[in-house]
DNA sequence: GCAAGGTC
């Protein structure tokens, strides 16, 4: 750059006013600096006189707020039955200036006309790249001799200002490369799949939740739909989790310094068998010796300085506000001078920044300003250089107070809240960890080990000012190496399995953080979204369950093979965009290749629209505009929940089914032959089954796929009476319902997988678990007679119940542990007596057991698992220390002899 | 009537 010379106007464009007042500030140092109104009333411009390296200049600082244009579509693709959405692949877009950023447009147009040099103070970050390339475009278009340069600053601080304005740079294409690339797939794939979707979906169905349909838009966008993903996800987990009853032993042990618990060191196991022999060993020989002793100093760590995203973390735990409330309330605190800059990544402070400053303003406060006099005497120690997480995204500090409150008469409870919590973490990070001398005994007894622990707080340090963590501290008597005891209580305690819980909003926004979805400043947006679309609902304890219509629209692109609603489509993309930003690959390369992949996946997803429709079909009735399938095929009352009908529907396989219209909450389905090509429901009732009216149902069979001598043409019952019909179904099958390819790859826990077998009920008695060939009720008459269940082989041959009098079958165990090995049961429902074959030639005594316990067989086979259990806590039960446990004979849920813990009414509760 | 990203 020239030096000397006569003095030229430059015009400085911030990214907002904030910035721009900011820069101006320090680059005046705050001598002759003037301001003025622009046509933006947000957008000030400030005046003041500065030399870029010798070079006299007259300095224009102004600001925008944020992207200057927006991408759309040429008109005549805007219009939503202008164009098949097919077409949005390769529709021409345009960047426009929208009618609400026209002031600072304007703003610029004049001021830049009397310029001669253009500089970019935007954020430094691809976006900011983007839009210093905007601002460009609006100047050049008004003064094609400006010369463009860029101030490259990481902070607002005095030293690295002026060095960003004396070492001006160019802007990087590279970087607002990535940026377009982003903004066109973002917009071509989400407006081609909400414009299909909500098209296709919005009048065929009653979507209950949409109080007017026609503002019903089922939109799909690559951050919104990997959120909800990560709802339906969990909630499907939730759904397919099967409670599992484990054993674990408890030793307790009080002396007259207290009472010490002692965890079994195996934790728990499932097998019951095992878990009873080693407690029995220990109740046989129940002498604790102490192995070890061990003491040690433990520091509970302040948190690192508050980014975005912990901020709408912690609020949402703390205070269970929302992040969109969050970041709206943060805003207005920023807004008003009293917190910093509320969104960034940054978790680590400058060494440059004046941390004391800061903890002095807040000396004066009521509650905490004694707290923050402690921390600058140097006598108490209480002071640490803060550590940080090891992100930093060069443009923001991590937020902290800016201006000292007492709290401000026209401020919100949240207000109040959100500016205490990040004045305290702030004075938390200056702060020492909490000091915790922790005591750990481990105890021999029969040779399990077990172990107790106990924590003495020695200094609470910045748990003082950090009210929302907690440290337990516990006290347990002492104990030296060799020293024995014996026990207190020894006990032998159940607890089942229990289900993730749902989402919580502090683990969406942990969820998208590490997939990348979404940045600090949009997350609350799109979870926001979600509620809006009522694809999702927040419950009061701020946990996320889908909704019928997001859980429909994940199901329907999962059953087409389709990770649309999963975090790698995302991921993906912004590789790409990283690659674009750092010059690997062209901004023309990265959007033809994913245009082209989307786009094939676009024209996929239409030609298996079936699967979305009949996703929606099992959540959503039928609306009238639908005429191909008219609503109210109802076939006769649910025998299972007895609140609903059963409706003759199209399964997602396009098999026929007759399901519970509760459903999700009822699963009761009658699956009808995979030979079916057509079934409708007549008006013809039934004679003979019952409750009526039982709807009969014309059947038109596929030729080739039933025997010979069968009819294509059946008026048929599914109420039980019908033979044909089910020697049919046994013959054929009830269709090609194989799962594969479906949901969840990546997962075990896919629940609707699993759901679709246990639905497979029997259409007979209702039941799962067993097919209707097996169905015993129509041979005895007796649901009973089966309830050793499908797992097991029939019996072969019988011996005398030496505990009931009875008979016992032999059976063969088919369990994991297990497999093959021979059992003698009692018959009777009323008895639980079991023993191993080969016991009996090792001379074991038989034994009873719960017939829900792990080891037993008939557990696996039988309907013994009900649906969600309670958590250990209320499952605990105490056998005494001297009792026998395997002459017990009783629940061990309850401990009442009367009933096993599989029946137990306890259970569950 | 569509996305996501800036910001007021």
């Amino acid at each position: 750059m020239a030096s000397g010379g006569r003095t030229i106007n430059v015009l400085n464009v911030a990214e907002k006013p904030s910035v721009a007042k900011a820069v101006a500030v320090i680059l005046s140092r705050n001598q002759g600096l003037r301001v003025r109104d622009g046509r933006s009333r947000y957008n000030k411009i400030f005046e003041f006189d500065y030399a870029i390296r010798g070079q006299p200049c007259h300095m224009l600082m102004t600001s925008v707020t944020g992207h200057l244009m927006e991408l759309d579509f040429e008109d005549r693709y805007r219009k939503w039955h202008s164009c098949d959405p097919a077409d949005l692949y390769q529709a021409p877009v345009r960047k426009i200036v929208p009618e609400d950023k026209m002031d600072i447009k304007r703003t610029l147009d004049e001021e830049a006309r009397r310029c001669q040099w253009l500089v970019l103070w935007l954020d430094c970050d691809r976006e900011g790249e983007n839009i210093a390339f905007e601002v460009i475009e609006v100047c050049r278009a008004v003064n094609h001799h400006l010369v463009l340069r860029r101030a490259r600053f990481s902070a607002l601080i005095d030293r690295e200002i002026h060095q960003a304005v004396q070492n001006l740079v160019d802007p990087n294409q590279w970087f607002a490369d990535a940026v377009d690339a982003r903004q066109e797939i973002d917009l071509r794939i989400g407006a081609s799949f909400t414009r299909f979707q909500t098209m296709l979906l919005q009048d065929r169905f009653c979507i209950d939740s949409a109080t007017d349909d026609r503002n019903l838009v089922l939109s799909y966008g690559p951050c919104q739909f990997p959120t909800l993903g990560f709802i339906v996800e969990r909630y499907w987990e939730i759904q397919a989790h099967e409670p599992e009853e484990f054993w674990t032993i408890n030793f307790t042990h009080r002396s007259d310094e207290g009472i010490a618990t002692f965890n079994w060191m195996r934790g728990h196991l499932f097998d019951y068998t095992c878990a009873v022999i080693i407690y029995e060993m220990c109740v046989q020989e129940p002498t604790a010796t102490v192995t070890k002793v061990r003491q040690q100093e433990k520091l509970k760590y302040p948190p690192y300085p508050l980014s975005t995203i912990e901020l709408e973390k912690r609020a949402s735990r703390y205070f269970r506000m929302s992040s969109e409330q969050t970041m709206k309330v943060a805003e207005d605190l920023y807004q008003a001078g009293f917190i910093s800059y509320p969104r960034t990544e940054t978790d680590c402070f400058s060494v440059r920044t004046d941390l004391h400053a800061m903890v002095q303003e807040q000396q004066g406060h009521p509650v905490w300003g004694s707290y923050a006099q402690q921390l600058l005497d140097p006598g108490t120690g209480l002071w640490r250089n803060p550590s940080g997480g090891g992100h930093d995204d060069k443009a923001h500090p991590p937020i902290h107070p800016t201006k000292f409150s007492s709290g401000e008469s026209r401020w919100s409870q949240d207000h109040h809240r959100l500016y205490e919590l990040v004045v305290r973490h702030f004075l938390a990070c200056v702060s020492q960890p909490a000091v915790g001398a922790e005591t750990t005994v481990e105890i021999d007894v029969a040779g399990e080990l077990f172990s107790a622990s106990g924590r003495v707080i020695l200094a609470r340090n910045y748990l003082d000012v950090y009210r929302f963590e907690s440290w337990g501290g516990s006290v347990i008597p002492s104990y030296a190496v060799g020293q024995q005891f014996i026990p207190t209580t020894l006990t032998l305690d159940s607890g089942v399995t229990r289900p993730p819980p749902l989402l919580s909003e502090a683990d969406l926004l942990s969820c998208m953080d590490k997939a990348g979805i979404g940045t600090d400043a949009t997350m609350h947006d799109h979870i926001k979204k979600l509620l809006d679309r009522f694809y999702a609902t927040k419950d009061a304890n701020t946990r996320f369950s889908p909704t019928n219509l997001g859980e429909a629209l994940v199901m329907g692109y999962d059953d087409m093979g389709y990770e649309l609603w999963k975090p790698n489509l995302r991921s993906t993309m912004e590789y790409d965009m990283k690659e674009v930003s750092i010059g690997n690959k062209s901004k023309a390369e990265v959007l033809a290749n994913c245009l082209q992949q989307m786009k094939a996946c676009f024209l996929d997803a239409r030609v298996n629209k079936v699967k979305l429709l009949e996703a929606m079909a099992i959540f959503f009735e039928r609306s009238n505009a639908d005429e191909h399938h008219a609503a109210g095929e109802i076939v006769c009352q649910c025998g299972n929940c007895l609140e609903s009908n059963m409706v003759l529907r199209k399964n997602r396989d396009g098999n026929f089914m007759v399901g519970c219209m509760a459903f999700p909450q009822c699963r009761n389905a009658v699956w009808l032959p995979g030979s079916v090509s057509e079934a409708i429901v007549t008006s013809n009732i039934c004679n003979s089954c019952n409750p009526g009216p039982v709807y009969l149902i014309q059947f038109k069979f596929r030729r080739h796929e039933i025997p010979p001598g069968f009819d294509v043409n059946h008026l048929g019952c599914i109420g039980g009476c019908d033979e044909t019909l089910r020697q049919l179904i046994e013959i054929c099958g009830t269709g090609s319902r194989n799962p594969a390819g479906g949901r969840g790859a990546t997962t075990t826990s896919n629940n609707v997988r699993q759901s679709d077998t246990r639905q497979r009920a029997c259409i007979y008695c209702q039941q799962t678990g067993h097919l209707s060939g097996d169905c015993q009720s129509q041979f005895s008459g007796s649901r009973n007679a089966h309830s050793h269940g499908t797992n097991l082989q029939s019996g072969e041959s019988s011996i005398p119940c030496t505990s009931c009098g009875t008979s016992c079958v032999l059976r063969t165990a088919n369990t994991a542990n297990n497999r093959g090995r021979k059992f003698y049961s009692c018959q009777s429902q009323e008895c639980n007596f079991f023993l191993w074959e080969d016991d009996i030639n090792n001379g074991t005594r038989g034994r009873s057991m719960p017939r829900g316990s792990a080891s037993n067989p008939s557990r696996r086979g039988g309907r013994g698992r009900g649906g969600q259990t309670g958590g250990r806590g209320a499952d605990t039960t105490f056998v005494s220390a001297t009792g026998d446990p395997l002459s017990g004979r009783r629940c061990y849920v309850c401990g009442d002899p009367s009933h096993f813990a599989n029946a137990c009414p306890n259970r569950g509760t």
